[in-house]
DNA sequence: GCCGTTTTCGGCCCGACTGTTTTCAGTCG
C-alpha cells in the first residue's frame, strides 16, 4: 500500500486506524522505492527501513497506541527520523518525505513485491517497460504479457525467467487465500514427516529442524531443516525426491528448497559433521540475532558464517570449524544462548555478562491446572472427553503431582443458582473421593468461569466458595475496546477465589486477533492480588506471547502454564506452553505449577 | 537512518542460488 491510498482511506474513514501490518508494508515500500532510486546511495536507509518495518510488524502493541503513550522510541530500529515520519502518518494520513521517495515510481510496482522472487528492481523494470499504471490489475497484466511471450524479449530476461514469472503468479493467485503461517504444532508435524524421510538416506548423519521451529515461535512460515553428511549431492537428491514435493524451488551444492503439498516451503542446508555446530547456529537464527551476533563478533575481529569463524584482518587465516554450538558461542566469549531467546532482545549482552536466566523446563512442571474432564457439569461451553480417572492416570504417566479440573462453569441461562450449587457440590465430593485414596495423584477442584461483558461472573459467591480456586476467562464479546476490555477483566479478577486469568488475550491464530489490553494496569493488579496469568498451550491459542510474559516476569507477576486439554492425550501440548515461557525469559520460580502440591495450596490460600 | 563493551561519529552480516551473463545482478534467508 502506498501513501496515496492511505490518504484516501484516512479521509474516507475518520476512525480508520492503520494497523501495524499496514505500516510495516508502507515502510517496506519506502525501502523498495529507495532501492529503485539508487541502491548504493541509499543502502543504509534501505536497511534501516526494512529493519523498522519488521520491528513494527512484530510489535504486539499498535503503533497508534505507542505514539499516544510516547513510547515509539522503545521499538528497536525506530529512531528519531522514522519516529517523526510515523507521527506525521498517523496524524495526517501521509508523510511528506515518503511522497518524495515515491516520486516517479508508479503505484503498480508495489503489489508485485508480494510475489516471491519479484523484488523492487524486477518489478520496476516490468512496470516501466510495459507502461503498467494500474495497481489493481498489474498482476494479471503481467501474467497476460508473459503469456504473450513479451517478457522474454526484454533485456536481462529470458525464456526461463518468463516461465518462472508465470509460475509464481499462478501460485500466488492460488495460495493467496490460504498459505497463512502455520501454528507451531502443525509445522512440527510437517517437519517430523520430512525428517523421517531424510533419515531413510544412509548418507544422512544428523538431521534437525531449525529456524523459527527450533526457536519455538508460535507461528511458522517456512520450515528449515539442517543435515550433516559426507555426500551432499546424495542428500540433496534424496531431499528433492520427498514424495510430497509439489515443486523444487532451488537445488544447489549445499542447500535446496522445495514446496510441499499445502504450499509450504521447506529449506534444507547441508554441512559436513565437523561444521554442523556453526550450521545449527546460522540456520536457527533469528535473522536479527545473527546480524547482531556478527556485528558483535566483527568488533572482536571475527567473521561468522555457517562454515565457522575466521579472523577478519588476516586474509590467510584458516576458518575454524565447530561441531557444536556451545563451542561456537564460547569462542565469541558468550554463554550458549537457548534458541528460544535468540530474537535480539538483549540476549547477546546478557550472555556476554554471563547473566542469562536459567529458564523453566518441561521437567520442572508438577501439574496441569486447566484440564476439562467429562464430569457432567452441564457447561456453558465444551465439555471434556476424558474421565477424571483417565486424566489422573495420564498425569501420573507424565510424572505430575496434581491436576486442576477446570471445566467451564454450568451454563448461566439454563441453571438456577441452587442447581449450580448442587452440580459443583457433587463435583467437589467426587474430587474429595479421588483425593482420599492413594491410587491417584492429587486433584484440585477448579472451574473456568466466564467473565461476562460487564465484568460479572455468572456464578455467585456461595458456589465460588466450593472451589479450591477459579480460573476466569473471556469467551464472548471480543469486540470491546482496550479500555472497556481492561475494566471488564479487572472487574472479573476481583473475587478472592480467582487465582488465574485464562488465555488472557483471547487470540486464535489465523482466526481471531487478540483484544488489546492495558497491560500496565492488568500486571499491577495481578501483582498486588497474587493472580497468575495463564500461558495457554492450546495449539492455536499459544496465549500470552513472549513479550507480555517478559513484562510479567520483570514485574514479578506469577504465571501458570496450562494445556486447556479437553481430552487426556492433549496434555502433551504442555511443551508448547513451556516454549512460550522460555521465549518470555521465564524461570522456574515464575511458574506456579512448578510448585509442589503443598506449596501451591499455600500460594492460593495466602 | 540507526546505534554504542572502542564510538554521539563512523561504522553498518554473510553467503547461496538462479538466470542471463561471460563476471554479474537480483533475490532470499
Amino acid at each position: 500500500m502506498r501513501g496515496k491510498l492511505v490518504l484516501i482511506f484516512s479521509v474516507r474513514y475518520t476512525h480508520f486506524a492503520m494497523l501495524n501490518k499496514d505500516i510495516a508494508d508502507l515502510l517496506g515500500n519506502v525501502a523498495a522505492a529507495y532501492t529503485i532510486k539508487d541502491e548504493n546511495k541509499f543502502r543504509f536507509q534501505i536497511i534501516a527501513y526494512q529493519k523498522a518495518a519488521s520491528s513494527i510488524e512484530n510489535s504486539s502493541t499498535q503503533i497508534s497506541n505507542l505514539i499516544k503513550e510516547n513510547k515509539l522510541g522503545t521499538l528497536p530500529g525506530v529512531g528519531p527520523s522514522i519516529r517523526e515520519h510515523l507521527k506525521e502518518l498517523v496524524k495526517k494520513g501521509k508523510v511528506r518525505h515518503f511522497e518524495w521517495v515515491f516520486k516517479g515510481i508508479p503505484d503498480s510496482v508495489f503489489p508485485l513485491l508480494k510475489i516471491p522472487s519479484l523484488g523492487p528492481k524486477t518489478a520496476y523494470k516490468l512496470v516501466k517497460s510495459f507502461n503498467l499504471k494500474n495497481p489493481v490489475t498489474v498482476i494479471t497484466d503481467i501474467k497476460l504479457i508473459a503469456m504473450e511471450g513479451k517478457i522474454s524479449k526484454l533485456a536481462g530476461f529470458g525464456e526461463k525467467s518468463e516461465k518462472d514469472i508465470l509460475q509464481v503468479i499462478n501460485e500466488y493467485e492460488k495460495g493467496k487465500n490460504k498459505a497463512k503461517r502455520m501454528t507451531l504444532p502443525f509445522a512440527f508435524q510437517i517437519a517430523e514427516n520430512i525428517i523421517t524421510h531424510m533419515r531413510k538416506s544412509k548418507d544422512v548423519i544428523r538431521v534437525e529442524a531449525l529456524g523459527s521451529l527450533r526457536r519455538m515461535v508460535p507461528t511458522v512460515g517456512d520450515i528449515d531443516i539442517a543435515a550433516s553428511t559426507k555426500h551432499p549431492r546424495n542428500v540433496i537428491n534424496h531431499f528433492t525426491n520427498y514424495p510430497y514435493v509439489e515443486r523444487v524451488l532451488e537445488k544447489g551444492d549445499v542447500s535446496s528448497s522445495i514446496l510441499v503439498s499445502g504450499g509450504h516451503q521447506v529449506d534444507l542446508m547441508i554441512q559436513p559433521e565437523n561444521s554442523f555446530g556453526s550450521l545449527l547456529q546460522h540456520f536457527t537464527g533469528s535473522k536479527s540475532h545473527n546480524i547482531h551476533l556478527r556485528e558483535y563478533a566483527l568488533k572482536k575481529g571475527l567473521s561468522l558464517s555457517e562454515y565457522g569463524i575466521k579472523k577478519v584482518p588476516d586474509k590467510e587465516s584458516q576458518i575454524k570449524k565447530y561441531d557444536s554450538e556451545d563451542k561456537f558461542y564460547k569462542d565469541l566469549g558468550l554463554a550458549w544462548i537457548p534458541p528460544e531467546l535468540r530474537e535480539d532482545t538483549g540476549e547477546i549482552e546478557q550472555a556476554a555478562k554471563g547473566k542469562l536466566p536459567i529458564l523453566v523446563d518441561l521437567n520442572d512442571i508438577k501439574g496441569d491446572l486447566h484440564v476439562h474432564s467429562n464430569f457432567p457439569i452441564e457447561p456453558s461451553h465444551d465439555l471434556g472427553k476424558s474421565s477424571m480417572e483417565e486424566i489422573l492416570e495420564k498425569g501420573k504417566t507424565i510424572g505430575y503431582e496434581y491436576i486442576g479440573f477446570a471445566e467451564h462453569n454450568p451454563s448461566f441461562s439454563k441453571h438456577s443458582s441452587s442447581e449450580m450449587y448442587k452440580i459443583i457440590e457433587n463435583k467437589r465430593k467426587k474430587i474429595e473421593q479421588l483425593n482420599s485414596g492413594k491410587k491417584y495423584i492429587r486433584s484440585f477442584n477448579l472451574l473456568e468461569v466466564d467473565i461476562n461483558t460487564r465484568g460479572v461472573l455468572p456464578i455467585d459467591d456461595r458456589v465460588l466458595n466450593l472451589l479450591d480456586f477459579a480460573i476466569v476467562s473471556i469467551h464472548t464479546s471480543f469486540g470491546l475496546n482496550k479500555k472497556e476490555m481492561t475494566n471488564r477483566i479487572l472487574k472479573g479478577l476481583f473475587h478472592k477465589k480467582v487465582k488465574i486469568l485464562g488465555h488472557p488475550t483471547g487470540r486464535m491464530i489465523n482466526e481471531r486477533d487478540e483484544y488489546e489490553l492495558d497491560w500496565e494496569k492488568i500486571l499491577n493488579f495481578c501483582y498486588k492480588n497474587k493472580i497468575a496469568l495463564e500461558i495457554n498451550s492450546w495449539p492455536n491459542r499459544l496465549d500470552i506471547d513472549d513479550l507480555i510474559i517478559r513484562k510479567a516476569v520483570d514485574k514479578n507477576v506469577k504465571l501458570a502454564i496450562n494445556t486447556d486439554s479437553h481430552a487426556a492425550y492433549q496434555m502433551a501440548n504442555m511443551k508448547f506452553g513451556i516454549a512460550l515461557a522460555k521465549r518470555g525469559w521465564a524461570k522456574k520460580s515464575d511458574i506456579i505449577n512448578t510448585f509442589s502440591y503443598n506449596e501451591l495450596s499455600e500460594w492460593f490460600n495466602s
